[in-house]
RNA sequence: GGAGAGAUGGCUGAGUGGUUUAAGGCACACGCCUGGAAAGCGUGCGUAGCUAAACACUACCGAGGGUUCGAAUCCCUCUCUCUCCGCCA
């Protein structure tokens, strides 16, 4: 959530920077600053109200203290009518701040100013590269029919299941999934300084609230119902990504500045439904219903979220370097970032039998955009109460990793060569018809 | 799912309609005292709104309603925690 003095106090300067987006989320600031005036206007004028009515009840309660019962009721008298204007006035300050705050949810960070104004993923700036889009002597397979040849997932059967958009992982696929979780949480606690949380899979919606992804995308995920319930239905939500449960650990906190920063990493599997996206319609692992990640999650003082922005992106980086993938990395422009967000980089991995790079990470300084909605804070060293930076970054997706992999590490025997960094967990160095 | 007990500031803990403007204690900060410390004494010490800022004022005792001139306190609904029982991986 913007912060409502900034809007009240640069109004051009939010609009501008709302605008950058491209969604034409700044008309509604002229509105929101109307509905601020006015409640602070009746809020004003209810105050006075109640400071009134405050002071004659304390007077009222001396009196009969006093035994002066009949000049106490005629204070009552005079003091009735109080009453019910302070509820209705009560009444017109909370509409008011609904109405603020119900367009204020729905607005989107500003960017910040580093980013580069654009409409669309065209405009991207390319950051840097790493490796290179490996040469084959033979035909490469893409990771479907690798899958299939190898018996890695069971396409038709998790559809039989579950419908599309679903994966089941069958034996050495299977084993395969779990080893690159692994892998990945044991990189991220052990050299990059993280603590390892596992969370619930489902969250209340003032979680969802908390991050962004409520209210404006509330069609884009799974809400449950406890049995047969309906009156439980939207009260718990499939988590879309770890960074709903992990980034609201702290919510409604104040913590120390002696406890910051605060570095999570948890494994979860992510729930989407994408209602109106283009359709799951891709065959195959890029885009599903339900796919395993393991995020990143840092709450860091102000002054140091970038640097800790860049930190991640080198945590995220990392995971590729050590499975010998090529990728490059990108910096969104103000038209292509999330809601939250107020600067991100996405990291692409090379998909040989795709002919083109997936985004396996995406990782974003949100700023106190999420610190705000959730109420977090941290008391600083002169004892005042400051919201943090939120930083959430995937460290990585598992499916589109995992296509990558296959598709870069095929030989021409059909077989996969697991990366030496992998084979630990995989004990085996390769997977073979 | 059944029965019972609870939810008050960083922690602890009093408060059953009116100097509660939330007591007292612990912790913390500063000062006095001391050669230095401890103890002792004194002062301060929740969150937010409003304000250019300060004072003042207002709100907040799990959440939301209600009764009342006035609610931490009385009434209703809900949430969560704990204990016991049942069911369950």
């Amino acid at each position: 959530m913007l912060d409502i003095k900034l809007i009240r106090e640069q109004p051009d300067l939010v609009r501008t920077r709302l605008a950058s987006r491209h969604g034409g989320d700044e008309k509604a600031i002229d509105t929101i600053l109307e509905l601020d005036e006015q409640r602070r206007k009746l809020l004003a004028e209810v105050e006075q109200l109640k400071a009134q009515r405050n002071r004659v009840s304390k007077e009222i309660g001396a009196l009969m203290g006093q035994k002066k019962l009949e000049e106490a009721e005629a204070r009552k008298q005079e003091t009735r009518e109080i009453g019910d204007r302070i509820g209705e006035l009560d009444k017109r300050v909370a509409e008011a701040e609904q109405k603020r705050d119900d367009l204020l949810v729905r607005l989107p960070n500003l960017p910040h100013e580093s980013v580069k104004f654009g409409a669309s993923a065209e405009d991207n700036v390319e950051v840097r590269v790493w490796g290179e889009k490996p040469a084959f002597s033979f035909q490469p397979k893409n990771h479907i029919e690798l899958c299939e040849s190898l018996k890695l997932v069971d396409f038709a059967r998790a559809a039989k299941i579950s419908g599309s958009g679903f994966l089941l992982y069958t034996n050495f696929g299977a084993r395969l999934e779990r080893a690159l979780i692994q892998f990945l949480l044991d990189l991220h606690t052990n050299q990059h300084g993280y603590t390892e949380v596992s969370p619930p899979f489902l969250v209340t919606r003032d979680c969802m609230l908390g991050v962004g992804q409520f209210p404006k995308f509330a069609d884009q995920y799974y809400g449950v119902q406890e049995g047969l319930d309906a009156s439980t239905l939207g009260k718990l939500y499939l988590i879309p990504t770890a960074e709903t449960p992990v980034a609201n650990i702290h919510r409604e906190e104040i913590l120390s500045e002696k406890q910051l920063p605060v570095r999570y990493c948890g494994y979860t599997p992510c729930f989407r439904g994408e209602a109106g996206a283009a359709g799951v319609g891709t065959r195959g692992m890029i885009r599903v219903h339900q796919f395993d990640k393991v995020e990143l999650i840092k709450i860091v003082k102000p002054e140091d979220g970038y640097s800790e922005l860049e930190a991640m992106v080198a945590n995220a980086e990392k995971v590729l370097q050590l499975l010998g993938l090529h990728y490059r990395v990108l910096l969104l422009c103000t038209g292509d970032m999330g809601f939250a967000s107020a600067k991100t980089y996405d990291i692409e991995v090379w998909a040989p039998g795709q002919n083109q790079y997936l985004e396996v990470s995406s990782c974003s300084n949100c700023e106190d955009f999420q610190a705000r909605r959730m109420n977090l804070r941290f008391k600083d060293e002169s004892g005042e109460n400051r919201f943090p930076h939120i930083l959430n970054g995937s460290g990585t997706a598992l499916a589109r990793l995992y296509v990558a992999l296959l598709e870069t590490c095929q030989q021409a025997d059909g077989s996969i060569a697991i990366p030496p960094a992998l084979q630990p967990y995989f004990k085996a160095d390769s997977i073979r018809p």
